[in-house]
DNA sequence: GTTAGTTACATGCGTACGCATATAATCGGC
DNA sequence: GCCGATTATATGCGTACGCATGTAACTAAC
């Protein structure tokens, strides 16, 4: 369902005409894959493994899990989905929960360098391990192993990065 | 990214010790899917085609022109990803634009029964269309046709209704 | 060294959201 | 036909979000 395909049934003419079939099919997987999104969501934020934190909040703290080093605001904008200042102010609640510190970095003191603390460590570690069995639960109940890794594949090609956009006719 | 997998390195020990991997496909499959979402997500939203709407009033418009009969509240909340006083007021919100009508069930006072209007239809259209080229655009310029299908295929029986979950161990 | 420009993050303000709960209509049993 | 239970939607209230903008720190040209 929704933000997704859109294109009505189309009214035939303009385009190479060939193109068509392909937009079609371009716009019925996204909507399949954005459904299949929204679903599973909805399922997962219904569990009760998430130990008082948003799942927004849960991925910030698990982005923060796999980084070795500290990771400044800017660095994890670009894997959550929201905007600085929302981020800002999901880290704040954060901080306050003691989940997450905020230390000053020496080369640059325009601040951030967030770390996971002990506490916040060990929740990521707890509500992983549970959301985890989730979302495998989930997955493998549906898919063979071919298909999981197949899914992987096809995720992972679908937002790779060749020099941004290709253009439409090279 | 993010509320996704988050099953650390594994402790090694416990269960069948051959279903770890399994679990890990698992999460490595909707940890790619995830974070292919949220990229597109990103990229569709920062189009400039939405007619002053926010996704989730573009969905819900979407969702309405597929169905020629009214829908109820009820009906639309399965597909969208918002609570049902989210939802609630979202149509508040296109009704007082003019998108979308309440009218009367005759057979059931309790209200609903949403039609868009001609103004919302043709909103639709008109953002539907410029919506469907650019996820066209960035569906078609990484994967091929073969891989458009297989995953439309994938995420449809990733959500398939198969009489809920499936037993652990059948 | 001073200053224009840029980068990194924070804050004010209005809006949208979720949760709990209220209201209103239908249904069932009697 | 009346009353509790259930269904369908709406509202109060507190929180989170996005946009625009503010503030502080770094960079660079002179």
């Amino acid at each position: 369902m929704r933000p997704s395909p859109a294109v009505p049934p189309a009214p035939a003419a303009s385009s190479p005409g060939a193109a068509r079939g392909r937009t079609r099919l371009a716009n019925n997987a996204w909507e399949a894959a954005f459904t299949a999104h929204s679903t599973l969501m909805r399922q997962f934020a219904a569990e009760d493994v998430w130990a008082g934190l948003s799942m927004r909040e849960y991925d910030v703290l698990y982005t923060l899990s796999k980084c070795d080093t500290p990771q400044r605001l800017g660095d994890l904008s670009g894997h959550v989905l929201l905007s600085q200042p929302g981020l800002s102010r999901l880290v704040d609640r954060l901080v306050e929960r003691g989940l997450v510190e905020r230390c000053v970095d020496p080369k640059d003191a325009r601040a951030a360098n967030l770390t996971l603390t002990e506490a916040g460590r060990a929740v990521q570690r707890t509500v992983g391990r549970a959301h985890g069995a989730s979302v495998a639960a989930a997955m493998t109940a549906r898919l063979t192993d071919e298909e999981l890794a197949l899914l992987e594949t096809l995720s992972l090609k679908l937002v790779s990065d060749p020099d941004s956009l290709p253009e439409e006719h090279p």
